[in-house]
DNA sequence: AAATGATTTTAGGTTCAACTAAATATCAAT
DNA sequence: ATTGATATTTAGTTGAACCTAAAATCATTT
């Protein structure tokens, strides 16, 4: 069986790869909050148990066993996030430090009630696709809001779940998923941008502008 | 914080003081399924944090402190319990097993949502007493069905959750919460009964009546 | 090609929660 | 009061998962 540690490596090294960022030590210290030291000692037992490729030195890469695996926990804590919402009234803020733990002691019973229960929804509250259980994750391509120019009119597809505060800010703007944003301004010097939602137009520094992730409609 | 193991020893505790036993070493070890050494190292852990009292080869007994965290588990556990039944249709045999692992890992504010959601239950699927969030357990007096007579007419109030196999094949004999029992024979070698249930009589063994906890009527 | 700075690994601990085997205490029965 | 059975504790290990400090490797610049 694996850990509650092990799991979080998994989880940590397949959303660095997600991203193209390399799955380094110092990647994975500093996502996990660990020294670097117990990284090595850890990828060390994850490629021994065939999960992870290693080479000293070179960072490591999930084996098709090690992407299964973490598709499993990503699925299961997408899961809990949208059950959350759905079924106990938590807001989209709320929901990611809860699953953060439920993850990781979900039965393959529970995970399928949760599924039956929420009518095998396809995304979760932040706009993340839930990955179907035989492992297949189907990936929309979407832009950062920070990336779009003045003018562009788009539609947010997902919201980045690691910031609470963040995700807590977007909402108070109106920003929700499928919300129609107008880009109005953009500054040059610090990518922040004037939006328009709605009928109210508000300021949004780079840094929430890095979370929302949009596609031009 | 309070890892799973400590809590499981609490738990342990608990039961068997509730029980009327003596929490020893060997009553804790088979309880949980590990070596006496095991716990007489935890216990020393245990009575250092203050949730117990500890002499040793006297067994333990939980301070208030101990008593406290024990109810909050129980609570956790026991709202779980009830939520896999009214939310995602478990049936009462297979939640024990889900909550066992759930209890530990529910925030106070999941543990809130909950208990809402259900509208502030007061007992479990199988009869037990909720802990109020204050730490308040009113316990009824019932009695085994094992200790009735030919005769006696009584009502369920509650079943051992323990055992899934039993609580399937008191399900499949018409046991719920609340069946009225007509006790129509007991075989005065082994305990076993004969009882009555709707129109249907059926065989019970002395290890399922001993599981099955009633009032008169 | 050598030096420097950053990254990674190794070496050697710590704590937690288990284990086995051996020693000791308790308790009931002579 | 001694003995023997049973229960409990001690002593010494193990494996996870972390840590710090020191050594090794890599990458980049001179
Ligand atoms: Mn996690
Ligand atoms: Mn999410
Ligand atoms: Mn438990
Ligand atoms: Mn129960």
């Amino acid at each position: 069986m694996s850990t509650i540690s092990t799991e979080d490596y998994i989880k940590a090294i397949y959303k660095l790869e997600v991203r193209g960022e390399k799955a380094t030590t110092s990647a994975l210290a500093s996502q996990l909050g660990v020294a670097d030291a117990s990284i090595t000692d850890m990828i060390k037992k994850l490629s021994d148990k065939g999960l992870l490729h290693y080479e000293r030195y070179q960072g490591v890469e999930l084996t098709q066993q090690g992407v299964k695996m973490a598709l499993g926990i990503l699925r299961r804590h997408r899961l809990w996030e949208m059950f959350l919402v759905e079924f106990l009234a938590y807001s989209w803020d709320k929901v990611h430090d809860e699953a953060e733990r439920l993850e990781h002691v979900t039965s393959a019973e529970l995970e399928h009630a949760i599924d039956t229960a929420l009518g095998h929804p396809t995304g979760d509250p932040h706009g993340d696709e839930i990955p179907t259980v035989d492992g297949k994750l189907p990936n929309r391509s979407c832009t950062a809001l920070a990336a779009h120019e003045a003018g562009d009119v788009v539609r947010v597809l997902r919201v980045s779940d690691e910031d609470s505060a963040i995700l807590q800010h977007a909402a108070s703007l109106g920003v929700a998923l499928n919300s129609r944003i107008t880009v109005k301004q953009k500054m040059p010097f610090d990518g922040s941008l004037t939006i328009k939602i709605g009928k109210k137009e508000h300021f949004v520094s780079r840094q929430v502008a890095d979370s929302i992730f949009v596609e031009r409609v």
